[in-house]
RNA sequence: GGGCAUAUAGCUCAGCUGGUCAGAGCACUGUGUUCACAUCGCAGGGGUCGCAGGUUCGAAUCCUGCUAUGCCCACCA
């Protein structure tokens, strides 16, 4: 036909390094990986979740992207309109946070020595660096992403999605400013997240401090007594806490306690023992205070609060744990978390008494300008003068610090932006309880709505300079009077007529310090604040705005906020694309779990909120990939695995077949990890103390080589050592064998000619390979479709590995040589070779693309009913579909028939250790129905196991000295003649016997059984019926061997 | 503290709605290289399915409790 390949023009295995750029330029080339919006075809499209620009790719995200690539190549092929939208995330704090550090690691600077504007143009700097490494990564891997789309979420389109969606909630009064506490840095000048805060046991001291009861009545205490291990912040305390119910609290911890105290091991017990007697002195002695003071405050009466002489409320609140300290607590709402719940709680005012760099500000009273150190010393001092301070105990505190600068945390209260969440939570739940959205496994909806639920409005302010700036100009006006000029003057701007702007006032009792500074106490009535938002970037109403003295909002959107609109901003939105129209809602969503709520709940209502309808319509969660100690995977950690690592070694095709073969529906991919030594390939398993070295020894070469560690000059100048796992092997090793396998078929296609090939054409071994070919692609069809990667990559290789290669090829050897069965051989083993390709290409799209172009050479033109010429790529070839007609159950179990046999032989072969070129006689004792299916298969008794069949049937006798194996209703002897170790053989037959005799009891006990018999299903008695038949038939049998 | 998972061969994992479910790969043992593939072939050994109860004629599979591990959320004056 054409060009025919030679042994030695086909080598042996398949090399990536050569090949796998070159395939991937060809299909980027011939746009297989564009979408087209004017396609009417039914679509199905993917957004990538974006990866953070903070540094390289990891394992997850190889196998995030494998899925995602998995399932759009499958409906690529099957023929829809796909969409691939790649792109990465600006990652807020985080990438901020690499770069300040680097900053401060090579320059020495802070980010206050650059500046805004510098520090953001190095962070556009790190981006465009790490975005290129990720995008590279991600076409290593093969993904088809639509390149030309590529968005990040900090570009002109998504900043425009942003600030239009922005515009909207705030026109809804769905935004507003509030006051929360945050992680306030005094050093660094500005609030860190939760994330960025460490915890620290320090030493400290524990004040227990008495502030004057007012009017004490008779029988009253003259002061409550509390407890603080940070005197200074009483001059924040707005109130004193007791519990409204001491007795029921007590009686419960006490409950709790005994029940804990039963069960505790015996280390345990003395501790607790001694917190139950504590607790049970308590109710002795203090009960009685706690329960008047209760009354008091319930009776709206108050304390003075030392030093500064103010009089504070005394509250009811569960704060207040009786069973800690005095039973009292200091509230001081605008310092701490906890107080600041009571405060809203109990509406009590918040004082803040901080300035921005850790000063005392004006509400302080005298000690206003101190730092926050000298403020305790002066305060504890006035306390002791006072007479007011009754003890002080030594005690160890776990203090906050700031990651960053290692200062320790000021809890602080600030103003922050705040998306209300009641609809839109709502919204989001409803997409998910109705089913417009569905989330695999479905049990991670639970986390989904029960987050959701909460409905917590959503803070969206960050105090950081990379990312969206909150569109947002703010004006403190200091009268009525002020207010009114200034709101009549901003409804005479056309904007605000035409919709594209939009104004809120905010009333509060203090201005924010953060923002505005030292301002003291409040003036009578508050502060009024005019914040005016703009729908689109308009520079020149900015000035005009900034002009009438209104300020932007310094602070930017927390990062999901732009994450939430990527299903809708990349394709365009909020102009009314065609892509938008053709493509959203996306089909399906591919994401891990840890993002459930922070991102996937947002798109979802973001999504509602914009577009009016949902974003995606499924939901896959995937698993973790934890390493052998099953520990997430970081790069801090040392155990992180590089992608590229793994492609280098094993290929971009085991990387992908590995990933998608782990990825089972419940458990997460446990994946121990090695060093590759550089100097001689060994690996090593890294333990926790090597993967945190920066040289490691070889325990084989004991060559050094330099890890992620390395940071002297001598490391770093050794070779290094990737990080992989061999969990990539099996994935290797397949891909292999199915490249040997293409192999041997294009080299034995001399000579083809495509054709119709009748059913009457086909032999035996054809029907029962074109049958499995049937079930394994409806299967692998199904699987994929419900995200069963790991299902549908096991039935692929067992069917490639064990039906095509094991029995299906060797089988077809002899008719490849012979000229009169060739051809018909030849169509269906390229017919089948065809459509296993097509099946594997989602899994392994390099290697199915290079065996689907070498095989165009010899065998363009494919199929068994209608041949058709292949496709120039194996990605625009149609997904195969299930042939009923092939479907033929009886033949697959005429063919397991076949393969037992066989199997005994070889097990007799092996056992009896016959080399496999000493040919062997067997004989077989079967039905008429099995002789006639059996017999004129003995040539492949003789080429796949070298055995010479002498007789079948109903009557076959086993001689005596021959070996025995039985397999179903089929027994099989092999003369054992001079070789042989017969007394071996003797003693195997009395053991099995031994044991099927032990198994027939067994059953006969269950039969006699009358509960089995008259409760179990017919079918299930009749089996063991049967099967009691066989075990009886089996012992006689081996009988007659052993005689 | 609340929630969600997981526990099956030395290792990593399958085993969906209870009865051919005790399996795969790696590792191990034996054996075999002109004839697609040693990244291979053939064969073999190895597990009372975390523990304790319960439901059932029958449990790796369902229920309860316990233990261990992981993750998420909350909290830590």
């Amino acid at each position: 036909m054409s060009t025919e390949f030679t042994a030695d023009s086909f080598p042996n295995r398949f090399d990536y390094g050569e090949s796998q750029d070159r395939i991937y330029q060809q299909w980027e080339e011939t746009g297989c990986f564009s979408a087209d919006e004017n396609d009417t075809r039914p679509t199905f499209s993917i957004v990538i979740p974006p990866p953070n620009v903070t540094g390289a790719l990891h394992l997850g995200h190889a196998l995030n992207n494998t899925l995602q690539d998995v399932l759009i190549r499958l409906k690529r092929m099957q023929g829809f309109n796909t969409l691939w939208m790649p792109g990465t995330d600006h990652a807020g704090i985080a990438t901020q946070a690499v770069v300040e550090k680097r900053l401060r690691e090579e320059e020495g600077k802070t980010r206050h020595d650059l500046g805004r504007e510098a520090l953001v143009d190095r962070i556009w700097d790190w981006k465009g660096q790490y975005e290129k490494r990720i995008l590279g990564q991600l076409k290593k891997m093969g993904c088809s992403c639509d390149w030309e789309r590529t968005r990040f979420t900090l570009d002109d389109v998504c900043a425009r999605a942003v600030r239009s969606t922005f515009f909207d909630l705030f026109r809804k009064e769905y935004i507003y400013r509030g006051k929360r506490l945050v992680n306030w840095d005094t050093f660094l000048q500005t609030a860190v997240s939760d994330d960025e805060v460490f915890h620290e046991l320090v030493k400290g001291h524990f004040w227990h401090i008495r502030y004057p009861v007012i009017d004490p009545q008779p029988g009253e205490p003259t002061h409550v007594t509390v407890a603080t291990t940070r005197p200074e912040t009483m001059l924040g305390d707005t109130a004193v806490a007791v519990h409204p119910d001491p007795e029921a609290a007590l009686q419960k911890s006490e409950a709790e306690l005994q029940a804990r105290l039963d069960s505790a091991p015996e280390k345990d017990r003395e501790g607790l023992q001694a917190q139950l007697e504590e607790i049970q002195q308590r109710r002795e002695t203090m009960l009685p205070q706690l329960i008047l003071l209760r009354d008091m405050a319930l009776d709206g009466r108050r304390v003075c609060l030392p030093l500064l002489d103010r009089e504070i409320r005394l509250v009811a609140d569960v704060w207040a744990k009786p069973e800690m300290g005095s039973g009292c607590v200091k509230i001081t709402p605008a310092h701490d978390p906890n107080d600041y719940e009571v405060g809203l709680r109990q509406d009590l005012p918040m004082i803040n008494i901080l300035n921005p760099e850790g000063t005392l500000n004006g509400n302080a009273g005298d000690y206003r300008g101190l730092t926050i150190a000298q403020s305790r010393k002066r305060v504890v001092a006035d306390l002791e003068e006072a007479g007011l301070l009754v003890e002080v105990e030594d005690r160890e505190i776990d203090l906050a610090h700031s990651d960053r600068s290692k200062t320790p945390i000021e809890p602080y209260l600030a103003d922050q932006w705040f998306v209300k969440m009641e609809q839109l939570a709502q919204s989001s739940m409803d997409a998910v309880t109705d089913g417009r959205v569905k989330i695999f496994p479905d049990r991670y909806a639970k986390g989904y709505l029960d987050w959701l639920s909460e409905k917590r409005d959503w803070p969206v302010s960050r105090q950081l300079w990379w990312g969206h700036q909150i569109p947002i100009w703010s004006q403190v006006c200091g009268s009525e009077q002020a207010l009114t000029e200034a709101i009549d003057v901003l409804k005479k701007l056309p904007q605000m007529a035409s919709g594209e702007m939009a104004y809120q006032v905010e009333i509060s009792e203090s201005a924010s310090p953060a923002a505005e500074g030292d301002q003291g106490a409040t003036e009578a009535g508050g502060y009024a604040t005019i914040h005016v938002g703009i729908e689109a970037e308009v520079a020149e109403l900015e000035d005009q705005l900034e002009q009438l003295g209104y300020r932007r909002e310094q602070d930017v959107l927390d990062t999901w906020f732009s994450s939430a609109l990527w299903p809708h901003s990349t394709l365009g939105w909020p102009e009314q694309t065609a892509s938008l129209a053709r493509f959203y809602p996306t089909s399906t969503l591919i994401t891990s779990r840890d993002i459930i709520t922070l991102w996937v709940a947002r798109m979802v209502l973001m999504g509602i909120n914009n577009m009016g309808e949902i974003p995606f319509e499924q939901v896959f969660i995937h698993p973790k990939i934890l390493d052998g100690y099953g520990e997430t995977m970081s790069k801090s950690k040392g155990n992180g695995v590089d992608p590229l690592d793994v492609i280098e070694k094993f290929g971009p095709d085991a990387l992908r077949f590995g990933l998608a073969h782990l990825t089972t529906e419940t458990q997460d991919v446990r994946m121990p990890v090695q060093f590759e030594c550089p100097h001689c390939a060994t690996l090593m398993d890294q333990t926790k103390k090597n993967r945190e070295l920066p040289r490691v020894a070889c325990k084989k070469c004991e060559g050094e080589f330099s890890t992620q560690w390395a940071r002297s000059p001598e490391d770093q100048q050794l070779p290094r050592g990737p990080v992989v796992s061999e969990r990539f092997e099996v994935a290797r090793n397949f891909c292999n064998k199915l490249w040997n396998a293409a192999r041997f078929a294009l080299l034995n296609m001399e000579g083809y000619s495509p054709q119709e090939v009748t059913a009457a054409e086909l032999a035996f071994e054809d029907r029962w390979l074109l049958s499995r070919l049937s079930s394994v692609t409806e299967k692998v069809t199904q699987s994929l479709e419900a995200y069963q990667y790991a299902e549908a990559a096991r039935m692929l290789y067992d069917f490639a590995w064990d039906e095509f290669c094991s029995f299906y090829v060797e089988m077809a050897k002899s008719r490849l040589q012979a000229e009169d069965s060739q051809a018909v051989a030849q169509r269906v083993i390229a017919h089948c070779l065809d459509q296993l390709l097509r099946l594997l290409h989602p899994m392994i799209p390099f290697i199915t693309e290079e065996v689907w172009r070498l095989m165009k050479q010899v065998a363009p033109v494919r199929g068994l009913r209608n041949p058709r010429e292949a496709t120039e790529s194996i990605m625009l070839a149609e997904w195969p579909l299930p042939v009923p007609a092939d479907h033929d159950p009886e033949i697959e179990a005429q063919f397991s028939q076949f393969q037992s046999v066989l199997g005994a032989i070889r097990e007799i072969r092996s056992r009896q250790n016959i080399g496999p070129k000493e040919q062997i006689e067997f004989s077989v004792t079967c039905s008429e129905d099995v002789t006639s299916l059996l017999q004129p298969m003995e040539e492949f008794f003789q080429s796949m196991a070298n055995a010479r069949a002498v007789a079948w049937g109903p009557d076959v006798e086993p001689s005596t000295g021959c070996a025995t194996v039985r397999r179903g209703d089929v027994d099989v002897y092999v003369d054992l003649k001079d070789f042989i170790d017969v007394s071996a053989e003797i003693e195997r037959n009395q053991r099995l016997r031994d044991k099927m005799v032990a198994q027939i009891e067994g059953k006969e006990k269950k039969l006699t059984n009358e509960n089995f018999v008259a409760r179990a299903p017919e079918e299930v008695v009749q089996r063991e019926r049967d099967g009691l038949v066989q075990l009886r038939e089996e012992v006689v049998a081996i009988d007659k061997v052993l005689e």
